[in-house]
DNA sequence: TCATAATAGGTGTATATACATTTTTCTTGC
DNA sequence: GCAAGAAAAATGTATATACACCTATTATGA
């Protein structure tokens, strides 16, 4: 077996971006269709599912629990407020803008759960226990290092 | 402390696919501003990578390599193309499209790699070599076992 | 009190990602 | 040799992501 990495250039089997992004895309593929009939994308679970463990929030509280650039979270959230999964107040600072989940968010959610639970399942079949607690830990780590920077 | 992830929803600290996103948007995030300079993103690096150590390769086959869809390679491919760092030209079979890296896109990656290596290095330095490798096969464990179901 | 800082959020732009569908070309069976 | 099916790639559409920049509002301090 011809390894052609043994070259100059850099070896992408080690390229820890190029293998995150490769395994995000699978397993998120993989979300995504296990929540199709819920009608959900797994960044919409995720999102939702937030905010029913927590109440009402600011955008820019929200990006930080997502560690989510708040641009890209005031992008994600239009989607689900057109269904009116979600709602916006003002608060008393004018300046603030407050997310909840709405009643029907609530619904989607629990509608959604067992088929989440069900790809979780999959990957933990997968990978076994301790090896996805882990893959959880690792990335956790990586996630804490970064934002602490 | 307390868990409000004990009550009945999701607990989205132990979501494969949450967590997966959060780490690759902080690590994504690390390496395009390592590569910067470059001029390339994270991806974009990858791309030119993968093809300055095959040689010229068919959009399905370079997708496959990636585990990438064939559609979002496609649109990957536009802005190194309009920078001239790669080439594409037909093949016999006229339904087949031969992409290959340009000198000036090997010169790009060669000018990134520096970047790239420090990137890696960090990351590395962050887990350990037991970790990091660990990492890298979890990973690849996922990535395989979607792909081949 | 008012000028300046800081903060919350949105917009413009560009890339990354994939599904559904379409077009073009090739292969295969008869 | 041709019709039916397979294969390669592009397009339409929608979401995900972030940086640079902008606007509006609040806080601060002399």
């Amino acid at each position: 077996m011809i390894n052609r990495n043994d070259m100059s250039g850099p070896n992408l089997s080690l390229c820890a971006n190029a293998n995150l992004r490769k395994a995000m895309r699978v397993v998120s593929q993989a979300y995504d269709a296990a929540l199709k009939p819920s009608g959900l994308r797994g960044t919409q679970f995720t999102l939702l599912a937030v905010l029913d463990g927590h109440g009402e929030l600011s955008l820019t509280r929200l990006a930080e629990l997502l560690v989510l650039d708040r641009t890209t979270l005031s992008r994600n959230l239009q989607p689900l407020l057109k269904e009116k999964l979600l709602a916006i107040r003002r608060d008393t600072d004018v300046r603030v803008r407050l997310v909840a989940i709405t009643d029907a968010g609530r619904a989607r959610v629990a509608a959604a759960t067992p088929a989440w639970r069900a790809s979780q399942a999959r990957v933990e079949a997968i990978l076994g226990d301790d090896r996805f607690a882990g893959l959880l830990r690792d990335l956790d780590t990586l996630t804490e290092a970064a934002r602490t920077d």
